[in-house]
RNA sequence: GGGUCGGUGCCCGAGUGGCCAAAGGGAGCAGACUGUAAAUCUGCCGGCACAGCCUUCGGAGGUUCGAAUCCUCCCCGGCCCA
């Protein structure tokens, strides 16, 4: 057994458990901060342990560019390389299908770097093999992420090929002790998803994610596709909604019964200086709060919002400080970790539907 | 005192007779961001009664159908000579 949920309490569709493995445990509904290149950007894992965090991503795409997976292999792994005790789940290079549009045939993907521009080649038995050095606790099928809106033909393609390469990333593994998780595709289109789904479990993995969501579809086209592919997913499996984190895309999913979920998006905005609040979303950079003395969200208890105010804030971000973008990382973090928790406690009391009702109200639109 | 180069919109800085309310930066204002090519990107950025008009390129005159651009004088700054 490399991995097991443990279902401790339900709410509709929503569930609320434990996930063991051979590292260790984590709670769920869980959020997994994006951390690329082993590290989440202008934060170190000390500050990510001190968050609470209890999985991190990392990138196999970026990691066998720079520095190599032998490296991080030579090094004790993510974990070592990055000195990260908590669990590291590995993307498998399949955003980057999407991201990068690089050259995508039936038996892998030709990648351009991002850093020198040299071509490299990634196959599904690659991307096992690469995320088997790097030491992952969890690891990604590579998939084919298609944007969104794309024609049909095209979807069906990367559902052809995103089932192909699962087998084939299921029978490559070599590695005791490492979790494989399917990806399930098919756009929006909710028998595509059904289909997807049932293929991928077919095939028999120890979780299974949902991708190529929130790619520039409107979100009653998300919650649909995504309803339809948790619908053919076993209860006893983690299910991970891949690259959502907003907090309305959060709550929603896990109404559907998504237990992980990653995103950059709370990172990202604050390194551009859109803060999450318990009222909404605070563009810091407004001339409004040039001398605002209250913390970014009154309602918060982390460490950011317990000392500095938003005008000093504002001042660094203004004044091109990298200390405004670590704070406010570890803020928006902070901030969404105290939204899982209350998710969590929400489904364990039966109260999911109010939390719902309070993040749709301050997050609209 | 002589010579010389220069003074452009909030700042820096192109432009050297019409296509100039004037390139490009920066700042400022607003917005976007969802398995990170993102400390990035987009829009606005003289005024108004806004497909037009008005005010603006150190100041005042002048040449010209037309001037930020040419001429005269003046003011201011850098450098060189005395």
């Amino acid at each position: 057994m490399t991995l097991r949920l443990d279902l401790t309490a339900t709410d509709g569709a929503a569930r609320t458990g434990v996930v063991t493995t051979a590292r260790g445990s984590f709670r769920t509904p869980c959020f997994m901060p994006v951390g690329t290149r082993s590290a989440v950007r202008a934060v170190s894992t000390a500050d990510l342990e001190d968050l609470g965090v209890e999985v991190m991503l990392a990138n196999t795409y970026h990691l066998m560019l720079r520095p190599g997976a032998e490296t991080v292999a030579g090094l004790g792994g993510v974990h070592g390389f990055a000195s990260w005790p908590g669990h590291v789940l590995t993307d498998s290079g399949g955003y980057q299908v999407f991201s990068l549009k690089p050259l995508v045939d039936d038996d892998g993907v030709s990648f351009r770097s991002t850093y020198d521009g040299s071509l490299h080649r990634l196959t599904p038995e690659g991307a096992v093999a690469v995320q088997e050095q790097l030491g992952a606790d969890i690891a990604m099928v590579l998939d084919v992420c298609p944007p969104l809106p794309s024609p049909p033909e095209v979807v069906r393609l990367a559902v052809e090929r995103t089932a192909a390469w699962a087998a084939r990333c299921r029978a490559a593994r070599r590695r005791q002790g490492q979790a494989l998780f399917g990806i399930v595709q098919g756009g929006t289109d909710e028998l595509l998803r059904a289909e997807s789904a049932a293929r991928t479990v077919e095939v028999g993995f120890d979780g299974y994610a949902v991708g190529g969501l929130s790619v520039g579809e409107p979100r009653p086209e998300m919650l649909a596709a995504l309803a339809a592919a948790l619908a053919q997913l076993p209860a006893g499996a983690p299910r991970y909604l891949m690259g959502v984190g907003d907090p309305v895309g959060l709550v929603e999913a896990v109404a559907l019964g998504v237990d992980l979920f990653d995103c950059v998006l709370p990172t990202r905005l604050a390194r551009h200086g859109t803060v999450l609040t318990s009222t909404g979303r605070l563009h810091l950079r407004n001339a409004a709060f040039a001398a605002d003395a209250e913390p970014l969200d009154p309602a918060c208890p982390c460490p950011v919002c317990a000392r500095w105010s938003r005008a000093y804030l504002r001042h660094l971000l203004r004044t091109g400080d990298p200390g405004a973008a670590r704070l406010l990382t570890l803020h928006n973090l902070a901030w969404t970790f105290a939204l899982v928790d209350r998710v969590r406690a929400a489904v364990a009391g039966g109260r999911l539907t109010d939390l719902r009702r309070e993040v749709g109200a301050a997050y609209p639109g």
